[in-house]
DNA sequence: AAAGATTGAAGATTCAATCTTG
DNA sequence: CAAGATTGAATCTTCAATCTTT
């Protein structure tokens, strides 16, 4: 018959490995998020907290902060307004493109991730990284480095 | 001074291996929800439908469905509003403990599950599973089995 | 009083439509 | 017409409050 494929599910490993990796992350995802909560942020705040105080002047196109959080202009924006309403982020024009807005990074903002990074990499180390050794550690990123990130196959 | 706590930030190995982690998983989780949504289904009601369709008498009581997705009870009865509208999932109460509302699978959710769930596995084999060999498959389900996942530290 | 489940209201996310500028 | 950004409407998510049963 054509057409037909025969699915070949997911072997002993497999099942581990992937399964392992989903409940992994999930859990330190939800950790890390708790001690971001302590400061008064999200993870979706920190994203775009860390991406604007890593960018010169610490302004970004919000086109481009969108592209680098994997988040639609809507959702850019929207997230933007809840954080000008914060006083963390606030809103420029562009001189060189009359179209652009720029997210800027307030002093608060600056406070505010110099506040909380420090947890979070503390946690990224007690929930994760701390239970692996240094072969384990590159060898993660040797596996995650192969996969895949965008379009390709 | 006491109190202080000099951060320790992440070296090379480790941003390497936490940041792969993040963009690779995100990666693939993307991929995977677009091949759902072709079945017309999400994350959330493929959790739903794969822990259904598993348990003993294609049903569960609500509060173990909603522990076993990590979804609070509020998160679990709506999705379970949703999919109740679609014909996936249907209620029954518990002759048991009057208290207990009961999630059951439809044979048209079963349909639903058994024609996405090879889509799926062969999502994870391509957008994952294959870009690893044995070797790097065995390791990382080390690692991941060493990530705690609870309260615990 | 606690467990199981639901509801209302508030906040967030996305799609399509709109507006301005290039 | 395309790119950048915003808005309205619909959908989803979560918190607190509520109701029933144990």
């Amino acid at each position: 018959v054509y057409g037909l494929h025969v699915t070949r599910w997911l072997d002993e490993d497999e099942m581990r490995a992937w399964r392992g990796l989903v409940e992994a992350f999930t859990a330190v995802q939800a950790r890390l998020l708790v001690d971001l909560q302590q400061h008064g942020l999200d993870d979706g705040d920190y994203g775009v907290l860390v991406n604007l105080s890593e960018a010169p002047g610490a302004a970004m196109r919000m086109c481009d902060l969108a592209a680098a959080l994997h988040l639609s202009p809507s959702g850019l924006t929207r997230r933007i307004d809840s954080m000008v309403r914060r006083g963390l982020v606030s809103r420029a024009a562009s001189t060189e493109d009359r179209r652009v807005t720029l997210a800027v990074l307030t002093p608060d903002g600056r406070s505010a991730i110099e506040r909380a990074a420090p947890d979070h990499v503390d946690g990224v180390r007690r929930y994760f990284l701390d239970h692996l050794d240094r072969d384990a550690i590159r060898h993660l990123g040797d596996a995650m480095a192969a996969v895949p990130r965008g379009r390709e196959s």
